[in-house]
DNA sequence: TTTTTTAAGTTAACAGCGTTAACTATCGTG
DNA sequence: CACGATAGTTAACGCTGTTAACTTAAAAAA
């Protein structure tokens, strides 16, 4: 099955990646990449679209990378839905800090960028929240947590990790806080946010 | 005071923020800011060092209405810390998503493009947090929140409503979830995360 | 009043961007 | 041996941020 064709852009997928996160999103061009592999810029237009559909195929093997990554946790703590959300939380940020400049891509393009993004690819990707979801399921399940709608709260509890990682990798982030504790801090308190109360208050209805 | 060199920096900086609102920050360039006001492209550069700079001062004067904002909710719930807290998140989410691309260039901006971001800017930038870190240590100071370091969760807090708007501004947040029930829950996690627990989980550590 | 200096704004240009159209060279097949 | 397809190229268009050099008008100094 792969040909010379196929190898070209698995080529093009590696040097944009390598490209990525050694130089960033801002100072990479089609021209670039194609210096990087000893072709004309035009050439990478054989094999995809344009810009965004190139990125496109890198977003998707990254969601792919990350569910993999993600999955490996799920089964790993398939009896403890808190820890298993907890290490899920971890995941998630690691993955995003390890590759700041591809997780950018992954999470932050401009919904303009996004508008032709394939149905397949979305529904590829939509599987890393799905994992979120089951452990919020499992755990209200168990007991252990209190969720009104599972889907709502893996949203905010993806809200929270995504704040948690953009705010690191734009720097954002106060120099005096210590990176390590800033991010304990938001996996605890976007967990507390899931466990059931005791004595219900008034004020503060169930998420 | 002010003269008419005060006058074209302040109208440069109005038609910036009315193209920002209206085409968003890709489809912005100094060009086309230029020739919304009437004059070249080059005029702008006797105002302002660079496009950095430019969006500078704009940043710079969204956090000051960011503030004038979030103030108005702190002397309105000076005495109820957890409902103050609440209403401070309702409205940093609500500036957001007023004024997404606005929000975009205060929040988002890749980390190079704020390396010579004045230090005296940013002192009232942070001025913002501080809100919410005083909103948590009169929480604690009353015993109905239980916070092991203010300024950390004054950040894990931030890190969640960022990421709630961002979500939202970015389309990622999937079709079939209603955005009100997404920004409450968002909300009611971060803030039932902040509550103190009444038996202690050895499994779950304050923040 | 005349000259000189300063201020405000302009035009032209540079290197780089995504993308398209037109062109060339190579190769497998009839 | 010719032909059509395939793979890749060059040239070009209208953008971008930014700099240097230039003009024009007003203010200050002689």
């Amino acid at each position: 099955m792969p040909n010379s064709t196929t190898d070209l852009r698995r080529l093009i997928l590696d040097a944009t990646r390598s490209l990525l996160a050694r130089n960033g999103y801002t100072n990479l061009s089609m021209r670039k990449i194609a210096r990087k592999i000893g072709y004309s810029a035009t050439t990478i237009y054989l094999h995809f679209e344009n810009k965004d559909a190139l990125f496109h195929a890198l977003i998707d093997e990254g969601m792919n990378r990350l569910y993999e990554s993600l999955y490996e946790v799920h089964t790993q703590y398939a009896e403890a839905p808190v820890e298993r959300l907890r290490a899920l939380c971890r995941q998630y940020i690691q993955f995003g800090l390890d590759e700041p400049e591809y997780y950018e891509v992954m999470f932050m393009l401009h919904p303009e960028h996004m508008e032709r993004y394939p149905a397949a690819k979305y529904r590829r990707a939509r599987r890393n929240l799905d994992l979120f979801a089951q452990a919020l399921e499992d755990g209200v399940t168990e007991g252990v947590m209190a969720v009104q709608n599972s889907r709502v709260a893996a949203s905010s509890t993806w809200a929270a990790l995504h704040g948690t990682v953009t705010l690191l990798i734009a720097q954002r982030v106060d120099a005096r806080i210590d990176h390590e504790a800033f991010i304990t801090a938001a996996i605890d308190q976007a967990l507390y946010g899931l466990l059931p109360r005791v004595r219900a208050d008034p004020a503060v209805p169930e998420v």
